[in-house]
DNA sequence: ACAGTTTTCGGGAACGTTTGCGATGTATAA
DNA sequence: TTATACATCGCAAACGTTCCCGAAAACTGT
């Protein structure tokens, strides 16, 4: 190992080791000729600043940490693209971590996280989650949280989020009007607080438009294609009275259903109408192309890195609820 | 800072650090009896192992970096999962950065990476990489070093990559099979191997069914979905005769293509037929579904992070290079 | 000339671990 | 009894930084 140390720079100098620290980080107390002459041996030397020995000195990493369900899913790899690049920008690096939708998961990621004295964590929780006593440990360890669209209203900390109730009300207002009746629901468990919103959203458009709530209608289950697919196959073969639409909880979950119901021979729209929501841009391609709600992906990791960076600078502890504002994207499939 | 250290542990128990350090690694020079005492204190303690001041003394870190072009693409963001699946159990963290195509971007996050003394790097180099001493760099650092996907030849390092030149040789053989005779290639770029390959294997395939070979027909850019958009436009306006099939490098391409030939109004397969590589899920669900090349994305990353793994364990500089089996997915586009 | 100020630098502790080596105590064997 | 072995533990250095504080050197003004 040929490790240049910044006690190498000074020996080769003849100064010490805080002149040189100094010199590197442009200390004003150290003469421009120095801080030149060190500059340049550290550039012939291939010095590299150990960054471990300056967190383990400042007390805290330059890691920021990122827990979210599944990375391959589109949505979240949006996300985290917002994420990213923030926080490139503000020089932070990210660690990532997926609790695989398993509450076992998440608790030992946040348990290796805190361990790993990051800067900051950013979480969007498991679909299985309903004890939240892991983040309090983040919390106690002063480290700035921030959920975001998963996020978790039992715990003290800022979120990004979207108006899931509002959305969701929108568009199923929509599919009122445009004269269907029996509209499904394929929900997720509702201990989600966004499944629960959606759910909600969908139930309050169905009442204001005096349009009979039909709880045979709602099938819960989890939010990717897979139970999309059986989701549809339940809520399709104990209907008596079939659905003329479908509003998904997610659009991978429209997805699945998609694919059942085009395997089952039904024609979307006319036998069927299907929604979803978060415009995964697979949505766009398919035929027909799916009515879905837009969420800005990339906006909401953006704006949940922004809040991390003010939280660890200014050490507030300011609790903000950001809301991102939606959109109903109208297509063929409705 | 309610930080507890080990130092309060061995002062509460009237024990030097050393045994208590020796007791929480289960070390058998500490009697039964004051490892379980210790073990008991850290836990009412809520004792939490600074991992820095771990790494700093190991001199190195417990966590890997991983740089792709982008994670928001399906390919990548599948690779991830592999890649974290493996580690996780390895107990290793994952650091991930972006070059989002960009060569400066790439040396600047493999600068970072070796300033935190990463325990080994995986890469997937950007489209526009052309110089590779970055690498070089990390290699003097003893980094371990693996390559996947877009694997680099010139630095000897390990890697993980599909047999590109067969894989789009097959491809476009089944094509010619097909009886489409003006195949055109929508092309990355050279400098990239797996773009390389992909071409000099349909070239190859093209030759030896004897169908002539038209550079009009190759257009050569990015892999992502915009390159592909624009790729086909240049492609369709500056051929008098029209292709009757296109091999698009990566499926993103062929969907860009996809969307500007309906935008056309062309039938596909009847007026042009389409095929792409990488077996990305939205090809099943289009209409008509997308053949191409099944890659395993999520292997690649498995293999990837496993064959790192043995040479950060086995410090061995043996060198392999894995090829991951790939599959022709026939489907209606073709 | 001197005292006072400013500029420039070094000594050394601290961050929280791990680990080689020595010290102590106890048990065993002759 | 003494010598030897083993079990158990503590001391202190080391990992590479940063930064407080003090010291030396240079400069200022009278």
């Amino acid at each position: 190992m040929s490790k240049i140390t910044i006690t190498d720079i000074a020996n080769k100098l003849n100064l010490s080791t805080s002149t040189v620290s100094r010199a590197l980080s442009d200390h004003p107390e150290v003469s421009v000729r120095t801080r030149e002459i060190v500059r340049k041996t550290a550039r012939e030397l291939k010095y590299r600043p150990n960054i471990i020995a300056q967190s383990l000195q400042r007390g805290q990493s330059n890691i920021i940490g990122v827990l979210v369900p599944q990375v391959r899913h589109v949505f979240f790899a949006e996300i985290m693209a917002g994420i990213s690049d923030v926080m490139e920008k503000a020089r932070y690096n990210i660690l990532i971590c997926q609790s695989n939708e398993n509450y076992e998961n998440e608790v030992r990621n946040v348990e290796t996280l805190i361990q790993q004295r990051i800067a900051g964590l950013m979480v969007s929780i498991s679909e299985r989650t309903k004890h939240f006593d892991h983040f309090l440990q983040v919390l106690d360890n002063k480290i700035p949280l921030v959920f975001f669209d998963r996020i978790c209203s039992v715990i003290p900390a800022s979120s990004v989020s979207t108006n899931d109730y509002q959305a969701a009300f929108d568009l199923v207002q929509f599919l009122v009007e445009k004269g269907y009746r029996r509209i499904a629901h394929l929900a997720g468990f509702s201990n989600l607080q966004i499944a629960q919103q959606r759910f909600l959203g969908y139930k309050a458009a169905l009442e204001y438009n005096k349009v009979p709530f039909d709880p045979e209608l709602v099938v819960e289950n989890g939010l990717n294609e897979e139970d999309g697919k059986v989701g549809f196959l339940t809520l399709y073969k104990r209907c008596k009275v079939k659905p003329d639409a479908i509003f998904a909880v997610t659009d991978p979950v429209a997805f699945g259903a998609f694919q059942e119901i085009k395997k089952t021979g039904l024609k979307i729209p006319d036998d069927i109408a299907l929604a979803g929501f978060s415009n995964n841009p697979t949505g766009a391609m398919i035929e027909p192309s799916l009515t879905t709600v837009n969420q800005s992906a990339y906006d909401i990791g953006k704006v949940a890195a922004e809040l991390l960076l003010d939280s660890i600078k200014n050490n507030k502890q300011t609790i903000i609820h950001k809301i991102i504002p939606t959109e109903l994207i109208k297509r063929q499939s409705t």
